[in-house]
RNA sequence: GCCCGGGUGGCGGAAUGGCAGACGCUGAGGACUUAAAAUCCUCCGGGGAUUUUUCCUCAUGUGGGUUCGACUCCCACCCCGGGCACCA
């Protein structure tokens, strides 16, 4: 007889496992796999319960893989660069490093401390020259191919600084969030890409493959960040100025160019120096668009700045129509997306209106809702508004084309269709279709990061690191103020260079890639974590890739998953991969929260993880986290539920301490063996893990014979909320009651022999060895066994003793429950009418009344329709 | 504006067209104890009838619909949360 010590326990069986290296994994081919994956953490600060529940999800699937016996591959590691771990280095007066490897330290002990089953052996740290050095191959890879580029691009700069800001940075609408005084500038600086708008179409395309096994939501998300639009591409011709071409612009309603009244490019669009030029309002015109340019460049200002603009001064000629329209500059037309160039319809599009009524620009209407007179009076009147003749509302819907030359009377849709083949016909447009994904920049001018692996010479231009000079490393000790340009930069062994071709002096790039690139293919090198010849051995990622089960953050639903899938397909281009998508099933669990918040350092409501242990235990933390809520919504913490779920577990424990009592002083029998097992022995599912739950004695009794369907029931419920739909909360739910039936059911050793306790108590055990590992091993130990319970599989599902002999049938007359009657299991629907007439509740409402309809289901229900 | 979720007792939640509220928390009462803690047992959605027992009735955001039967499916709306957004 002793107490629930789970700190003693939780040491003893994680000693234990690493002794017996049981979750140490090799790729077997003879095997079934099952990758299971949580995303590696940023390791700062120390680990609270929201990063537990992550983990725990994750555990409790590799372990029921595990004991349904699959080959898990179950992989831990770290995301060790980024910025703040160099401003916290800054801060500190210490090194990123260090700063780095001692919270690395600290969240090591904290997971080993919760018994995640990793295999530790493949750990990897993404801020070691051993990772990023492949990080360097893959940009070589992506150069060579044209993936990785070079190019201007426009960014939030800060004067002060010196350096580019992120859009977090940028603050209080448009200021530096270190110099709040400062306002921060849209510059043009030299940056690094990935080319992930090569792959726009198959990201899109492949978004099927997910569905149904990605959330919705995060399917929803990414398409529409990918963002496929289908329009048409048309050519304005630049009237009376010698030489400037043709303006292309994109529209998706290339039915509404007759009513286009002007044409707008985007202040950065690059001829727009040439029109201004030589006309008479040239100087108030240059002062509006550097007015134009420097105005920030983060995405919610934009979205929310006033329409501003002007006239150029200059005309277009529009191709279908022959007329000229004005050609303006508009803050809300985007370089970046389309061509950069815009035909304003203001009748038919809200922004394009709001435009136009702002500037005085003419709102010609070319589309009618309905189909019928196409004359200018009838369009008029279903717009008109204050009496001006002007729509007070611009119609985006489609409907029919008017006041469109020979197009009029058309449905917008065959509008659309005709004009984009005759402008393709005559040589001035043609279809397109144009995606809202842009490249991805991943130039930073920081030092906490993968150096980017080019050369600059005077010579030979950009000079690509040959692969035998990797890694670059990054240097020792730099000087890091956080101000400035990159630190490495300041460097000068590590900037100066020889080239690589001409053995000149040489510059060596000193920018370094955006941490998003460390996680896009991390998962792979879990696969071969020692491999110095290649990122990962193919052999070996062919047999674990891809991913069965990823687990995370909502948070990581664009970005890092819209990565990932991008450089698997690179690596599919480069012969290392042969699948599409590196995720098969992605699940995004809720947050933790406290006051309604999630939990954040900042906030100050954090329960830290070491805490936890501490003070319940270990096990405690992962039942209660999987029972307080179902794992895909935010739970909010309550210290009194945790109090549930210790007694709860200590309820488990005293029960088999108390049953381990009582068969130590019965001398001379031994629960092992001495009674044959029979009846539920039999094998019912087909599992590679599978095992036969242990025997019961040939005629149990009938107390014995609840407890033992209770008990199988209970299985076939655990079985099913683990396998199909991750309902941890309901399984555990299922436990407790199996628990409380046989709490109910004492003293057992009146009218239940050992062995069949026994059974019983082993269920439970095995049911709860996923969620609670550690109390499961030494449960399984009082109970008798000598081989750790690591060795045993799944418990199968006996069907004989689950079912139920007798059931309780509702009887419903019209719909409404007015009676239950009890009858053997399987009854006929005339034996259950015969008793149902029987009842007196049912009888009352029967009385007098013709029955109409009688619906059965056997042992569910009987309804009596009367009328 | 568009796209996803979600709305069930005092609280977390259960119920994959078949007894709404399993299980847990909180609360109330009882047993054990000198006492407390721990433990064990009982009760706990609203209204009404019935003096014990039980019965009736309302109730899963609102209003309709499909069905013998709807928390569950369909339509419309309201509210909450999240994502995207001058995207041409």
């Amino acid at each position: 007889m002793g107490d629930y010590k789970p700190q003693e326990i939780e040491a003893k069986w994680q000693k234990r496992w690493a002794e017996h290296r049981v979750f140490e994994t090799e790729a077997d081919p003879k095997k079934p796999k099952y990758y299971v994956l949580e995303m590696l953490p940023y390791p700062s600060g120390t680990m609270h319960m929201g990063h537990m529940r992550n983990y725990t999800i994750g555990d409790v699937v590799a372990r029921v893989k595990r004991m349904r016996g699959f080959n898990v591959l179950h992989p831990m590691g770290w995301d060790a660069f980024g910025l703040p771990a160099e401003n916290a280095a800054i801060k500190n007066h210490t090194h990123p490093r260090v700063w780095t490897n001692k919270n690395i330290g600290e969240f090591q002990r904290t997971l080993r401390r919760f018994g995640f089953s990793y295999d530790w052996r493949r750990e990897i740290s993404t801020c070691e020259p051993e990772y990023y050095r492949w990080n360097q191959w893959f940009f070589l890879r992506m150069l060579e191919r044209g993936i990785a580029y070079k190019k201007k691009s426009r960014v939030n700069w800060c004067p002060k600084c010196c350096t580019v800001l992120a859009n977090e940075q940028v603050i209080n609408g448009g200021f530096c969030w270190r110099h709040e005084d400062t306002r921060v500038e849209a510059r043009e600086i030299e940056q690094w890409f990935l080319k992930t708008t090569a792959y726009s179409e198959q990201l899109l395309e492949d978004l099927k493959q997910l569905e149904g096994s990605w959330p919705d939501r995060v399917v929803a998300m990414q398409r529409n960040w990918i963002g496929k639009s289908t329009g048409a591409k048309v050519l304005f011709e630049v009237a009376d100025v010698a030489g400037a071409g043709k303006i292309e612009i994109f529209t998706t309603r290339i039915d509404t160019i007759y009513g286009a009244s002007a044409i707008v490019l985007a202040p950065t669009h690059p001829l727009v120096a040439r029109l201004i030029a030589g006309t008479a309002g040239q100087a108030a015109a240059e002062k509006k668009l550097a007015e134009l340019k420097t105005s920030s460049v983060k995405t919610e200002d934009i979205a929310t700045a006033e329409k501003d603009g002007f006239f150029t001064g200059r005309y277009a000629v529009n191709p279908f129509n022959g007329e000229k329209v004005p050609i303006w500059v508009g803050n809300f037309v985007l370089l970046e997306y389309g061509t950069g160039a815009i035909m304003a319809v203001p009748a038919h599009d809200e922004r394009d209106f709001e435009f136009a009524s702002k500037f005085g620009l003419a709102i010609p209407v070319v589309v009618q809702r309905e189909e019928k007179r196409f004359n200018t009076e009838n369009t008029e009147k279903e717009h008109r508004d204050h009496g001006d003749g002007k729509p007070a509302q611009p119609l985006t819907d489609y409907g029919y084309s008017v006041n469109s030359g020979k197009y009029s009377g058309l449905k917008s849709e065959e509008a659309i269709e005709r004009m984009a083949s005759d402008a393709e016909a005559k040589g001035f447009g043609r279809k397109e279709t144009i995606f809202r994904l842009r490249d991805w920049g991943i130039s930073r001018q920081r030092y906490w990061g993968t150096p980017i692996p080019v050369i600059y010479c005077e010579k030979d231009g950009m000079v690509p690191v040959p692969d035998k000079d990797l890694p670059v490393l990054l240097p020792a000790n730099p000087k890091l103020t956080g101000e400035g340009e990159s630190p490495l930069a300041t460097d000068p062994e590590f900037v100066n260079v020889k080239c690589p071709k001409c053995g000149g002096a040489a510059r060596r790039e000193s920018d370094t890639m955006d941490t998003f690139v460390d996680s896009s293919w991390y998962f792979y090198r879990y696969c071969d974590p020692q491999n110095d010849k290649a990122p990962f051995d193919p052999a070996k990622a062919a047999y674990w890739f891809p991913i069965d089960q990823y687990i995370g953050g909502i948070t990581h639903a664009i970005l890092h998953l819209l990565y990932s899938r991008f450089w698997c397909k690179v690596m599919r281009d480069l012969g290392l991969v042969k699948h599409d998508e590196p995720i098969a099933r992605l699940f995004t669990q809720g947050m933790v929260q406290k006051g309604g918040v999630a939990m954040s350092k900042s906030r100050g409501n954090v329960v830290g993880a070491e805490e936890m242990a501490e003070k319940y235990g270990a096990d405690t933390g992962r039942i209660y986290t999987l029972f307080a809520a179902p794992p895909e919504k935010d739970l909010e913490w309550s210290e009194e539920s945790i109090d549930g779920a210790w007694r709860f577990l200590n309820r488990v424990f005293r029960l088999v301490d108390k049953h381990a009592g009582e068969v130590r002083k019965e001398k001379g029998f031994t629960t092992e063996g001495t009674e044959e097992p029979q009846s539920s022995q039999r094998r019912t599912t087909q599992d590679p893990g599978a095992k036969a739950a242990p025997g019961a004695p040939t005629v149990p009794t009938e107390k014995e014979r609840e407890l033992l369907r209770k008990a199988h029931q209970s299985l076939q419920r655990v079985t099913q909320d683990f396998e199909g739909r991750w309902h941890f909360n309901s399984a555990i739910a299922q436990i407790m009651e199996l628990v409380n039936a046989i709490y109910a059911a004492e003293p057992l050793d009146e009218g239940v022999r050992p062995a069949v306790q026994k059974e019983v108590l082993e269920l439970v055990t095995l049911m709860l060895a996923p969620m609670t590992p550690h109390l499961a091993e030494e449960l399984w130990e009082m109970l008798g066994h000598t081989d750790g319970l690591w060795t045993v599989g799944w418990p199968a599902i006996n069907t004989e003793l689950a079912r139920e002999d007798e059931v309780e049938i509702p009887v419903q007359v019209n719909g409404k429950v007015r009676g239950r009657v009890k009858v053997a299991a399987g009854a006929s629907q005339d034996e259950v009418m015969k008793l149902a007439a029987a009842d007196a509740g049912v009888a009352g409402h029967l009385n007098g009344k013709t029955v109409r309809k009688v619906i059965f289901v056997a042992d569910k229900m009987l309804n009596v329709v009367v009328g």
